[in-house]
Parts: C-alpha cells; structure tokens; sequence
DNA sequence: AAGCCGGGGGT
DNA sequence: ACCCCAGGCTT
C-alpha cells in the first residue's frame, strides 16, 4: 500500500473538521492576541482543564497592552492551579516584548513568533497558521500520533529521527489554503477520534487510507522510550498564625513552583526526621526559630518528575524575629490577592475554619 | 539526548 | 497505577 497522497488527506480531513469541530472560545475569534494565549494556556494541557483560565484570563488582560501593563504576581495569580508556571512567565514577557518593541502587533511569521520566550515549533506554528494563515505546520501530540499511524512511522515521534519524519510529512501535507484549519483538524482528530489507546477507526475519515489501521497495528503506535520512575521525596511544610496573619516564603524565581508564594519548608534530607529537620528548614527560609507542634495535614502531590510525601504542621514562632529573606507575614484578606501553591492555600483555608490558633503571642513573649 | 517543569482526567 | 495531555527550556 503506498503513502497516502497529500490531495487525499487534505480533502478528508478538512471536510470532516467542518462537520465535526468542538466549539472552543479561541475558535469563535481572529485575534491573534487570544489566539496566542489559548497557546500558551494548551501546552501540555487538556482543553477542559485550560478552558476556563482562558476566560477568567481574558477577563482580568483583554489585550496584549493589558498585560504587558500588569505585575509578574497579578499574572501568576490568574494562573495558579494550572501548573507550568513559567509558561506565565514567559507569556508576560513576550506580551511585554511586543507591546515594547513591536508596537504591541504580533509577529505574523513562525521564525519571529519562537524568537519569543516560550515558543517553540509547535506554538510558532499554531499562532502562524491559525492566526495569521502561513502555510506552515503545527504539530503537537495529537498530531504526531495521528501522523505515526497513518504513515506507520515506528519511532518515537516525540523527538529525534521519528520527529524529523513527522516534520517533514506535516510541512508537505499543510496546504496553502486555510492552514489554520488543517493543522486544527489533524490536532482535532487525535483528541476525539485518533485517540492513545483505542482508537476510534470507525468514524475517522481517513480510515481507507491509513497505513497503521491497515496494518492492523494502529494501537500500537505511536511508540515511546522507556519511562524513568519518579522518586518520592519526603517533605514538611510549617504552618504559623499570628493575629490575622500567616507566614508566607516567596519560592525561588527559577524550578519547582517558581515564584510562588509557599509555606516555609520543602524537601527534607534523606536522612532526618521532620521534628529536626522542618526548624532547620524554616530558620533558614524565614529567620524565624520555631516549635513543632503537630501535623495539620498530610501532604501527597504527585509531580511529573517526582512525588512529594509528607505533611503541613502546626509550627509556633519561639522569638519575636521579623521575617528575614523575604518571608512576610500576610494578611489573611491579602491571600486572595497574591499567587499561592495550590495545596498550600487549600491548607490555609481550612486552618482558617479549625479549632483556633496557639497565639504567637506565646512565642512573643518568650526569651 | 536527557532532565526539568504541574495538574488532572481517562483507562 | 499508569498514561498522556494544543511543549519548551536548560544543561
């Protein structure tokens, strides 16, 4: 069976997005601006999780100058909870690239859109094709499956040769008309129908030409390498009321939850229990020596590179210190306005609502 | 080339 | 449990 020609895939595919596209708000709007930010707010995310940042997004920045105009916090703020956070960073700084020296228009060509932080092939592509109508290809992970079973492509097409195949099959495939929507459709197609496991063969309309399902190992493909397992690190988080307040350490503007306002502690040594260890931790993040009290909750956050296991404990100050570092103690009606990890303000809410707090007073007084 | 960076939904 | 998602950056 040969290849299935460019006019064939083209033909189908399109026709059948047409008939078939989920209604998305980035796809009711040619602005290249909320084009841009669904972009960012998909990448390695699903559309279901990202949909409703990108109208509470849009709400806060309607447009690029918005953005530009706003704090690094306030950007981050709207995206807590949606992980990758650099993705925020980066957004900001290319909202803030553009409106500085280009005037606040998006550049129109995939080579000048990935000279941007946070754009790569994938997202220079997409905002081309979509929303500027170049003729170049847009491959994500939907597509690439797609594309590794109708070509019966064996190696991984995630990156390397497999990748380079795939690249060059999209860019010969991609027609000069309406690019936007074939990229869509190829993309559209692996979320609903191309789907990882099983997929759908008996509504895609390129079944009659797929190399994969004729071979019958369209389930098998696309292949992928070995996967590393994730080691579990222990960690303890300290908890600590005064008044109306808690006390609050900004994370490191670089790795794990980055820029992120945190409870104090983190990662424990492999050796050392939290009692000894969950002090240290916090002295040297916050300046503040502490007591250990008891665990508030537990803590099991599963990471892509790691898990972290351990719990938050109820923590009292045993000096009257001022915060060192750039720990603060925040107003609890501030929290609301600053961005938090996740799990971190959940635990804060509940501490809220519980038996009331060993007063820091205590800790003032104290030696 | 490999490691790092979140969180959630489907199976 | 494991897989994978509208990927990209750093080393």
């Amino acid at each position: 069976m040969e290849n299935p020609g460019p006019r064939a895939v083209r033909a189908r595919l399109l026709r059948w997005f047409d008939a078939h596209r989920r209604d998305f708000p980035w796809r009711r709007t040619g602005d290249p601006y909320r084009i841009l930010l669904a972009e960012y707010l998909l990448q390695r995310t699903r559309v279901a999780t990202g949909t409703p940042y990108y109208e509470r997004f849009l709400e806060r920045f309607p447009d690029i100058r918005a953005l530009a105009a706003a704090s690094l916090d306030d950007v981050l703020q709207v995206w807590e909870g949606l992980g990758f956070y650099g993705r925020a960073r980066n957004l900001h700084a290319t909202a803030r690239a553009i409106v500085d020296e280009r005037g606040g228009r998006i550049p129109t060509s995939a080579k000048a859109l990935e000279a941007l932080p946070g754009i790569g092939p994938y997202t220079a592509g997409a905002v081309a094709s979509i929303a500027f109508g170049q003729r170049v290809p847009a491959i994500d992970g939907n597509a690439a499956r797609v594309l590794a079973r109708l070509y019966t492509i064996r190696e991984d097409v995630s990156q390397g040769p497999g990748r380079a195949r795939v690249d060059v099959i999209a860019r010969r495939l991609v027609p000069a008309s309406r690019p936007g929507a074939f990229n869509q459709a190829l993309m559209e197609l692996g979320a609903t129908v191309c789907v990882p496991r099983v997929p759908r063969c008996e509504s895609c309309p390129l079944l009659d030409v797929c190399r994969g399902r004729r071979a019958g190992i369209q389930g098998l493909l696309p292949t992928h390498g070995p996967r590393r397992p994730s080691p579990t690190v222990r960690v303890a988080f300290a908890l600590m009321s005064a008044d109306d307040r808690v006390l609050l350490v900004r994370r490191p503007a670089a790795g794990l939850l980055a820029g992120l306002w945190a409870l104090p502690g983190g990662e424990l040594p492999d050796a050392g229990d939290h009692a000894t260890e969950l002090p240290k931790l916090v002295r040297a993040q916050t300046g503040i020596p502490v007591d250990v009290r008891g665990p508030v909750r537990d803590v099991a956050h599963t990471f892509s590179h790691r898990k972290w296991s351990g719990a938050i404990y109820r923590c009292v100050p045993t000096s009257s210190d001022v915060p060192s570092n750039g720990a603060r103690w925040v107003r609890r009606s501030e929290l609301t306005r600053l961005p938090v990890v996740a799990f971190h303000r959940a635990a804060l809410a509940s501490a809220a609502s519980g038996p009331p707090i060993e007063s820091f007073d205590a800790g003032r007084r104290s030696p």
